[in-house]
DNA sequence: TTGTAAGCGTTATCAA
DNA sequence: TTGATAACGCTTACAA
């Protein structure tokens, strides 16, 4: 394989020059360069991108850390990512964690290993103080409020988002509202179940801890949302469904189940993914490739301020309220 | 930032012993790897791995080509990567093409620039000839049928898969049979076109174009789908669906237009996604997550050997054959 | 405008 | 069992 050295030696030129010519740099005769070209052609050279990150100390490399990458959430998130990367000549290197601790600090490594410019924490299982020992290693960019801290986020208000939804549902009559999340544990969730108590609380309305379902992540979990509901002797009259997959898979199987969406049971999705536009679904928009975009900018921003922009969703009104 | 000279000199020892040590290589005196250790600890010690690389020739990345990430279809097939990588200890990089060939090229030029170790392409855009100039720079791996030609595959043979799912439904006393598909240019669509080419002509059936609906990827594709077999005069009575997603939203938009599944028009779907499952849709099952898990494989194999291996699909009976 | 040489942080070879 | 020292392939002061 031929490297810099070689080259030099078959333009005979020094390496500096063909360093200068690899990188377009000024200051080499036009005569020089051609020879360096030309040698380039001749011999298949190739750069080894690894002798280049190291001497540079830089990878143009950005680490994302999802749960799942088959979760449409998650996609379009990194959709919005992956399209800036490439207008911005940088590679994306996706880290699943399937919610794991220790795979989430695999990712921190990367980044303290430089094997990664930055790191954006699409959804975090560690400690806040553990990701905080390694802010100090490269940009680190989270899809969650982070005002207060360190680091730069692009983030939502979960808090606000859902209590609106729950008082759009109120004043269109309905007192008996319950809710399905992805995992209860997750920082989102703790804001939305804040919301909740917030809201029977002003309402006066009674808690039922029935009325909340987790694992809801995929469409395939609406089943499991019907059937607990067909057997609940007080059902909900109203769903707040943290993802537009599951509210489409209640649709579905409350369809089969004789049950009539919205007279007997009134949806709100979130995302407005297409499955929702196409089965009139009522939802919040989340634009998940724009906040995509504006995490991968402030992961590679070379100004050190730590920024943290609130993204704005609203309601898109169709059948299912 | 510390280096393993920093190290060295802390420890009182040289730096191939700290070296050794990192590397836990045998001949290093319990004494001194201790006084190593130690030195890791104060110091807040990381290895840069990009000069690991540097000095190895070796990534432990492996770069997945696909078009896009926000399909089940990859998304499954990248899960089986991913638990594989995981294992192996690699890292998989993503490079999304949108079907761009010059996108997938650069991920050609990685391996060239030895900043990944192997490819894996999941579905290809380029022509054989130009995937195979790069195949001197490291393992390149292929998610259709390579054999005869200097790489190695996992994958299915469409042909064979389409022509049994036509049979299929031909005994069922289907005549009318159309097919949807995704991008009408790929590879996997040449074999399934040759098929239903080929079983028109066996059982002589008349053949109408309008059976062939292509851009069927997602769900909301459902939709275009039956708006459009509404409106024939002689429409199909069957349809083979390559992707769940899609023959799910055809059930789904099909009961709204007083369609009736399977009477009016019976559905096979492929790939067996959970969501087939919950709406008891009759299909092929592909074991994408198994394939991923091949294909990862077979690309940080050291072993030079060409393997191409079939992988045996079967059809799931439900309800809407 | 060009080139020498010193890094970058490792690993590997070889002699001790 | 240890340690100099030479790679690995590139960039970049600095000197010329």
């Amino acid at each position: 394989m031929t490297n810099i050295r070689d080259l030099a030696k078959m333009a005979g030129v020094s390496v500096t020059t063909v360093s200068r010519v690899l990188n377009n740099h000024p200051y080499v005769r036009e005569e020089k360069k051609l020879a360096v070209l030309d040698a380039i052609k001749k011999s298949d050279y190739q750069q080894n991108i690894n002798a280049v990150h190291l001497s540079k100390g830089k990878t143009f490399l950005v680490g994302v850390v999802i749960p799942y990458s088959d979760h449409p959430y998650f996609a379009l998130l990194i959709n919005g990512m992956a399209n800036e990367a490439l207008k911005e000549n940088y590679k994306l290197v996706l880290i699943q964690t399937s919610y794991e601790r220790n795979k989430e600090i695999e990712a921190l490594q990367m980044l303290k290993q430089k094997q990664i410019d930055a790191l954006i924490i699409c959804s975090r299982i560690c400690e806040w103080s553990t990701i905080e020992e390694y802010t100090t290693y490269g940009p680190i960019v989270l899809f969650e409020d982070t005002k207060g801290k360190e680091v730069s986020s692009t983030f939502i208000d979960h808090y606000k988002c859902f209590l609106f939804a729950l008082e759009y549902l109120f004043k269109k009559g309905h007192k008996k509202i319950g809710y399905c999340i992805g995992r209860r544990s997750g920082t989102n969730s703790k804001y939305r179940e804040a919301a909740y108590k917030d809201f029977i609380e002003k309402y006066s309305i009674s808690n039922n801890p029935e009325y909340i379902f987790d694992h809801c992540l995929y469409f395939e979990d609406g089943e499991k949302v019907v059937s607990r509901i067909k057997e609940m002797t007080d059902p909900p009259t109203a769903l707040l469904v943290t993802s537009d997959q599951v509210a489409a898979g209640i649709v579905t199987c409350a369809k089969s189940q004789n049950i009539f969406i919205p007279s007997d049971l009134a949806l709100i999705g979130f995302d407005n993914q297409p499955i929702a536009k196409m089965m009139n679904i009522t939802t919040i928009e989340i634009p998940l490739a724009e906040i995509g975009k504006k995490l991968f900018l402030q992961a590679i921003s070379d100004n050190k301020e730590v920024t943290n922009e609130e993204i704005k969703v609203h309601l898109i009104e169709r059948k299912t309220v």
